[in-house]
DNA sequence: GGTGTACGTATACGACGTAAATATACGCCG
DNA sequence: CGGCGTATATTTACGTCGTATACGTACACC
């Protein structure tokens, strides 16, 4: 929040006093930025997890010491906000890379296929992501509605938008809301994580470690395990999207 | 300290132990058991949120230096699996608390019921644990099927047999039970977290913390927010289910 | 009573988050 | 060009964390 604060004060200088203040890769003084300390941070995530995630390591990936970061991040709380920010701001991108109009502009004809895109997309990015999917589920939960990032409440207006161009009012689309993103949210929770217990295994029931499992007591379970590893996909998420929407959008 | 140490052993704990360390009426050695560390780790986190436990307060909680827990739980994160597994046998005990015969013995008629009341029961426990939520979008999706622990893998068992009583084959049964969790966790962890930002305030918009938004970008947030802010409650959590139901289980 | 073993303690180490003080390099103005 | 102000990065330090290792201690059984 600090480091937010300074930056809007540089850029307010930059307006106010002229020319850019660290417009292109200065010796090695400017070399940090919001930016980039939050893509160097994803990336960590994406390459070694969260837990490798912390303020001396991203420090020296990119070479600087720990407490540099604290110009662009407050915390590392809000470092980890950020992250969820960085994750927003990918699907916001992506969103904007594809044509989909849910603009109420033509008449809000088809806010479904637009609900459809906004999840697909979530989904996409956090495939692209897995090991900060917990995040969504913590981080940004975490924080109040009204403090969380711009990107985020950006989304969320999207998604809102659509509900009402479905014709729902306030309470109606507010329902439809939670439902949709709990679906959301629960889904990717669900099925980004590994079921695998020993990925190299060829056999199927070792490679989940089924023999690990008290098998007896639990007859069912072992017998539908092979299938539970498989992921429900893109579709799965569609099927109960479309199904939670019957109920929380079209019901009388 | 080393003359206090001659002392308690010359004469045994009993005596006048001064401030040093509490006098159990139980002889200050069979204090500690796998239930006693779990349930104080559980009451810690319920008072304090999961950030305050730590090995040495939760040790201090129980009288007892942190290094002793690793009696009872291999490493931290152990000691947060065992948080979910007790979490778990919460719910078990709950669910055997009530009637509800969910097992094929009276003709597998009610599937349905019984895959209502276990969503139900478990967002009952997540309501006495608020804080403790996290933890199942967390460390219980992080560990391979086979590794969880029994009462969590229980659970899953109950599950799949309600959707095998419903007549689903294992892959459909496998898609459904993937349904079913992606709801129960996204909705509980949607529905737990605190939306509000200052909860002492009186005006509704005030107590969300909108005057912080940017509300001009964000006129459909903005207006839902409020409503946002209310639960959906056992009965949307039942309402999404049954729609979910519908399509994973009855379609064609 | 002596002994083996289960239980809890003592001590230490390296990594962590971060407050505070300090050093460094750039933009600007005279 | 030289000095100044300020944005930026480093240094140092503190308290806490997880946990490896070594040690003491109390009960169970002979």
């Amino acid at each position: 929040m600090a480091g937010e604060r300074a930056e809007a004060r540089s850029r307010g200088a930059r307006a106010a006093d002229g020319p850019a203040r660290r417009a292109g890769d200065r010796g090695r003084y400017g070399r940090l930025s919001r930016e980039r300390v939050l893509a160097s941070a994803l990336q960590l995530v994406d390459r070694e997890g969260l837990s490798a995630l912390s303020m001396r390591r991203l420090g020296s990936e990119l070479g600087v010491e720990a407490m540099a970061l604290y110009r662009y991040a407050a915390s590392k709380d809000a470092l980890l906000d950020g992250l969820v920010e960085a994750l927003y701001l990918e699907l916001e991108e992506r969103l904007a890379a594809a044509p989909g109009q849910e603009g109420e502009a033509d008449g809000a004809g088809d806010w479904r296929a637009g609900l459809h895109r906004v999840a697909r997309t979530t989904y996409d990015v956090c495939l692209d992501h897995p090991q900060a999917v917990p995040l969504l589920a913590t981080r940004m939960l975490a924080v109040p509605l009204a403090r969380r990032p711009l990107a985020v409440l950006k989304d969320h207006e999207r998604v809102l938008a659509l509900l009402r161009g479905a014709g729902l009012e306030d309470d109606r689309a507010a329902a439809a809301f939670r439902a949709f993103t709990s679906w959301l949210l629960g889904y990717v929770s669900v099925e980004l994580r590994p079921m695998v217990d020993n990925p190299d295994e060829s056999d199927p029931a070792f490679r989940l470690g089924l023999h690990r499992m008290p098998a007896q007591e639990l007859p069912v379970l072992r017998e539908v395990a092979p299938a539970l590893a498989e992921r429900g996909g893109p579709e799965g998420l569609a099927a109960g999207l479309d199904a939670l929407l019957d109920r929380f959008v079209e019901a009388g």
